[in-house]
RNA sequence: CGCGGGGUAGAGCAGUCCGGUAGCUCAUCAGGCUCAUAACCUGAAGGUCGUUGGUUCAAAUCCUUCCCCCGCAACCA
């Protein structure tokens, strides 16, 4: 099987913060998982790069653009290091691959495209359009005056598309998700669809426009054109065809609109497959409250990591609510999370099997089951089919109530089970209950593997397991001395 | 009357489609165990299921009135 996972390109414009982690961490979970199951996984990141408020920050910077893009760039590319991301490929949408590519979709959809005037409220000061609604007194919110401006600008056809694409969302009910954003866009879809300004010839930080000097894209295409451009359009269009038949976008609500209507439009214009699903996440508040800068409680990804540990927060991220809610980010419920769901039930659960196993002098497997370990032996084995069923619906939050709900019942079988009775007079029996324990602590690591990938290693370290496919849980341990466990999330 | 989602134990949520003893996690209280990171296990208390009226043997669940909260409502990467 093939899957192709993106995150949204993120805008340079500003620093990354918790919220590109988020997006960028879930992407993750979904690709490592497939990794693991056998598939061949193309997961795509980057950088969006174009724009007049790009030009106009680097200008402020008193910065070349280039050079400021690449340095804006890179805080990206170093936050994916912080937070253990396995992309594939990150894409800068100022590469000339990328130029390149969107001017051949620009080409492939040209029969769409026409010239026609764009016109809005103009801030001269801002350089940019003012959304009618953002005016107030008839100013710009920064104050500016603006005057009503017109200037050529291309336009897609985008009204033309209206029909397909409810035929699209009615055939294909997963195509967007969650279920609530859905009815949102196709609600929208409804109130009628009017043709896009795609172009812009005021400013030049953009891709030029084929045989249109004066003319760069508009964000619209440049930007969602990182997908295919990343999946090797337009050399390689039969890898664009079969990734992107399998292909799930993680994007933040508030682009949900530009991914589901826009970029689907765009696709079926040119010719290309549309992906399998957008799904749209929510967005964390920060101690009850939106994240702003004047209220200072924006969360940075960099210290909290510092802090607390990656793996608690990619832990925290989506056990704490359901993939595609909003959530409040509190540095009390984190550590809520990492003293009682990771230390108490994860890690504890592993030291004290472990430490068991070490204490009796090591393995020795007994496989015949009897009605007392064979439920829990066979909740071990079944665990990733039941995962792989909640990890096609971007259901990580499911996914981990199933893995903690292994973890659970392993803590009370060692409690029904006493192996520190059983040690005094029932050999084969501890034997039979340590060989389940095992299996099931193997099964957990591979189930917390995509979120927490260092501690799941810790843990195929403890079993000597390779830990790089889901096969391996149907491998039986044999006879052997684990070496030593430590505790996972060690308390002060 | 723009479209949509929601109001269930102290908190956060599931259950509502296909009516039939109201459930989960955390917090609280009590007990057990001692392998383990004072971790783990068991049990208890706690809810007029937003409001009004109705259908029904039976309503959190179906219909109705009103109140409250939150998304979306196009150029916001």
């Amino acid at each position: 099987m093939k899957f192709c996972v993106t995150t949204p390109i993120y805008y340079i414009n500003g620093d990354p913060h918790i919220g590109h982690a988020y997006a960028s961490i879930a992407a993750d979970i979904l690709a490592r998982f497939k990794r693991l199951d056998g598939d061949e996984v193309h997961f795509s990141t980057g950088t969006d790069e174009h724009g007049i408020k790009v030009a106009r920050s680097a200008e402020t910077a008193g910065m070349d653009v280039y050079k400021f893009s690449d340095l804006m760039s890179q805080k990206f590319r170093d936050l994916g290091k912080v937070i253990n991301l396995s992309e594939d490929d990150f894409i800068r949408t100022t590469e000339e691959r990328h130029i390149v590519s969107s001017q051949q979709l620009w080409r492939r959809i040209s029969d769409d495209v026409y010239m026609g005037t764009y016109s809005g409220w103009y801030s001269a000061r801002d350089e940019e359009y003012i959304p009618e609604e953002d005016l107030s007194d008839g100013k710009a919110p920064s104050g500016a005056p603006v005057e009503w401006m017109e200037e050529e600008s291309y336009f897609f056809r985008l009204s033309a598309y209206q029909d397909r694409l409810l035929e699209l969302y009615e055939k294909n009910p997963d195509f967007i998700a969650p279920p609530s954003r859905r009815n949102e866009v196709i609600s929208f879809v409804k109130s009628g669809l009017k043709d896009l300004s795609i172009s812009r010839s005021k400013f030049d930080w953009g891709i030029p426009i084929p045989d249109a000097p004066g003319h760069v894209m508009y964000v619209w295409i440049d930007a969602l054109a990182n997908y295919i451009t990343s999946l090797g359009f337009p050399e390689n269009e039969e890898r664009v065809a079969e990734m992107m038949a399998n292909c799930v976008h993680v994007v933040g609500k508030e682009i949900l609109r530009f991914h589901a209507v826009y970029w689907p439009a765009f696709l079926m214009s040119a010719g290309l497959p549309l992906p399998k699903r957008i799904f749209a996440h929510g967005w964390w508040t920060s101690e009850g409250q939106k994240m702003s800068k004047s209220i200072g409680n924006v969360v940075d990804p960099q210290k909290t990591v510092e802090k607390y540990g990656l793996d608690p927060i990619r832990y925290f991220f989506f056990r704490e609510i359901r993939f595609g809610e909003d959530g409040d980010f509190s540095e009390k419920s984190l550590q809520r999370r990492i003293s009682y769901d990771l230390a108490n039930d994860l890690g504890n659960l592993v030291q004290r099997v472990l430490a068991f196993v070490q204490k009796i002098g090591g393995l020795r497997v007994n496989y015949d089951f009897i009605e007392d370990e064979r439920p829990l032996f066979e909740d071990s084995r079944s665990l990733m089919r039941k995962l792989r069923v909640l990890m096609d619906k971007q259901d990580l939050n499911g996914v981990l109530g199933e893995v903690w709900s292994l973890i659970s019942a392993s803590n009370k079988f060692v409690d029904h089970m006493k192996p520190w009775e059983l040690v005094k007079d029932d050999e084969d029996k501890l034997n039979r209950v340590l060989t389940a324990l095992c299996e099931s602590l193997r099964a957990i690591a591979f189930g917390v593997a995509p979120f927490m990938p260092s501690t799941a290693d810790k843990i195929f370290d403890f079993l000597n397991v390779d830990g790089k496919s889901f096969r391996e849980i149907e491998v039986n341990f044999t006879d052997q001395t684990f070496r030593p466990p430590f505790p996972l999330f060690p308390k002060e």
